[in-house]
RNA sequence: GCGCCAAUAGCUCAGUAGGAUAGAGCAACUGCCUUCUAAGCAGUAGGUCAGGGGUUCGAAUCCCUUUUGGCGUGCCA
């Protein structure tokens, strides 16, 4: 788990330092300052491999120019032992470090003995984290926003195993509640129409109008005929719920699967209610005096947003409210289930609720540390035609579904698409996302994979294995192409550990795309067939290592690494 | 009204614990295959980083403000 950034970055922290001391003992600098300043990768080659920005730091404390300081500090400075070979002084008082052929060599012996782990790191270790996402209302089929979620979700959870932390995929079924009724109404008004004629029978007011309720009845009349026809409507509507929630909920793991999304649990809320603990967990909260009645409801108080932010836990009616539920919910995860910490993945509509729902949960009533409960939510996706917005109904039921999106689009296309960063509007072109072409960089980073196969099978064919790194000479792999790959190798577990700190997977799709463009880059400028023998063996090495790393890049975004296009 | 997210090239987007001349892909134009996959590479062109203030040696990045867009502000989930 070697991430040579961090030890670059130290090393030249550490080197700064040294200087320093020695510098002050020189009497070059003045006594009695903690040196500090950024490490950083500049744009630019030109300006080194690493940046130091120690010296302009410095200027304010020490009362000298910039460029003076850099000076004293680079004539002090130590390499030896070091990965940097020689350092130089630029612009207001830069110190740029160029890296030596050790480096690369490491980088390179790193990604074959780490092989399909190289990427990743440790921050994560010994925490169990849960992500919760999709949770898509079973009522209906999952939507283009759920195919935002799920890759979203799904990736995040990939890029924090890789961190380390021990990741649980959950989806919450909303299995009760009003919606189920409402869902179960609908049914049973379609069902009926069926049995007594479309205009014979009423649609509840605020029911589900999709085609997948018209199948849904359908189905249960072709089944068993009119035979529900006589049964009281309560009755009806329980007997229709009880078939088409699993129905629905089967056909989901079925989509999500063909997304390659699967799920370690599929909790039910119903088991919420059925085992007492939403009662017990309001009950709770009533005894420790964090709630009152007013209009015949039992109110939670908001001891952080201030009384206007009071939420309603169980109604007049005797039922409780999706907020009481999803407070019992998250206090099994935290409580029942000591998850160390819980990321939920939610849509933009739901911010609202997100914000006041954490000051609850972090609340004195339920006392979760706040660090361990985060929300990704994400925006949400903008459909376009013909560059005209289109705008989507669930209720009209006119909604594209993940798995029509499916039927159109390759699943690799899609899950690469989608994982875009979370806090921004993602637009999707219908008439673009048809297109299976060079258009989605997603084939730009499977051919680049696809090459590297068929260059060592060919090469292999002609009797050149790949050779371990023991025999490779690292310091044959000079030129300016070359060295910006290992470059790139070099930054994935850097990668993994931002995205996952900053709970954003889609930089692993822009790391491995630059990837794929320094290889596609080399690839044209360097020959492998037909060098001396030294050579083609560090260059297919080279080959070699890039594949791995695509492969383990494209493993977390759950795309395949195809060997021939 | 209040809250959250956003505004960067013609289009889609990178670039935020403040760093050097703001990048990529697509679209447009010019080159590169008798040699390892041209789904590729090299190059040209394209910008008042929404507007205005402020902090700083230095701001796309931080603060204030205005404008525009999306979402929210239910005894729905």
């Amino acid at each position: 788990m070697a991430n040579f950034i961090d030890i670059a970055k130290f090393q030249i922290d550490a080197l700064l330092r040294a200087a320093y001391d020695k510098a002050v003992s020189d009497k070059l600098l003045p006594d009695g300052f903690d040196l500090t300043g950024g490490v950083e990768i500049p744009r630019e080659t030109s300006h080194g491999d690493y940046a130091a920005t120690h010296a302009m730091a410095a200027a304010r404390a020490l009362k000298m120019p910039p460029r003076k300081i850099a000076e004293a500090l680079a004539a002090c400075l130590v390499l030896n032992d070091s990965y940097f070979s020689r350092c130089e002084i630029a612009g207001p008082g830069f110190i740029n470090f160029y890296l030596s052929d050790n480096w690369y060599r490491d980088v390179l012996c790193a990604v074959e003995s780490e092989g399909q782990d190289f990427g990743r790191c440790d921050i994560g270790v010994g925490q169990r984290v849960m992500v919760e996402f999709v949770s898509a209302n079973p009522t209906g089929p999952m939507t283009i926003g759920n195919a935002r979620g799920g890759v979203l979700g799904d990736t995040l959870a990939a890029v924090l195993d890789m961190a380390g932390y021990s990741v649980s995929r959950e989806f919450y079924v909303n299995d009760a509640g009003n919606q189920v009724e409402l869902f179960g109404r609908s049914i049973e008004a379609r069902y009926m129409q069926l049995c007594l004629g479309e205009d014979n029978y009423a649609f509840p007011e605020n029911g589900y109008h999709g085609d997948d309720i018209r199948a849904l009845a359908a189905l249960l009349f072709e089944r068993d005929g009119n035979k529900y026809a006589d049964w009281e409507q309560d009755a009806r509507s329980r007997a229709f719920v009880a078939f088409a929630l699993p129905h629905n909920i089967a056909l989901m793991k079925q989509h999500l699967e063909r997304y390659r999304i699967r799920f370690d649990t599929w909790f039910l809320e119903s088991t919420l209610h059925e085992s007492g603990y939403v009662a017990e967990t309001v009950a709770l909260l009533e005894t420790n005096g964090y709630t009152y009645v007013k209009d015949g409801a039992l109110w939670l108080k908001n001891m952080e947003l201030g009384a206007d932010k009071d939420e309603v836990l169980r109604r007049a009616n005797g039922f409780y409210t999706y907020y009481a539920v999803d407070i019992a919910y998250h206090r099994n995860k935290f409580v029942e289930r000591a998850f160390d910490r819980v990321i939920d993945v939610w849509g933009a509509d739901h911010h609202g609720h997100a914000i006041r729902f954490k000051s609850t949960m972090t609340s004195p009533a339920l006392g979760i540390n706040p660090e361990r409960l985060d929300f990704v939510i994400m925006q949400m996706v903008r459909l376009v035609r013909d560059g005209e917005t289109v705008k989507v109904s669930k209720r009209t039921g006119k909604a594209l579904t993940l798995n029509d999106l499916l039927d159109e689009i390759s699943v690799d296309a899609c899950r690469f698409f989608f994982n875009a960063k979370p806090d921004t509007h993602l637009e999707f072109d219908l008439g673009l996302a048809v297109r299976q072409d060079s258009e989605n960089p997603v084939y730009y980073v499977q051919y680049a994979h696809a090459r590297i196969a068929s260059l060592l099978a060919a090469l292999k064919g002609e009797g050149h294995d790949v050779l371990p790194m023991a025999q490779i000479d690292g310091a044959l792999l000079s030129h300016e192409t070359e060295r910006e790959l290992v470059k790139q190798l070099s930054l994935l577990p850097e990668e993994v550990k931002l995205a996952a700190r900053d709970y954003d997977p889609s930089r692993i799709n822009r790391y491995v795309v630059e990837l794929a463009a320094r290889f596609h880059r080399f690839y044209n400028a360097c020959r492998i067939k037909g060098e001396a023998p030294d050579m083609l063996a560090a260059r297919l090495k080279l080959a070699e290592l890039v594949q791995t790393v695509i492969r383990n890049s494209l493993s977390i975004l759950g795309v395949t690494a195809p060997e021939k296009m």
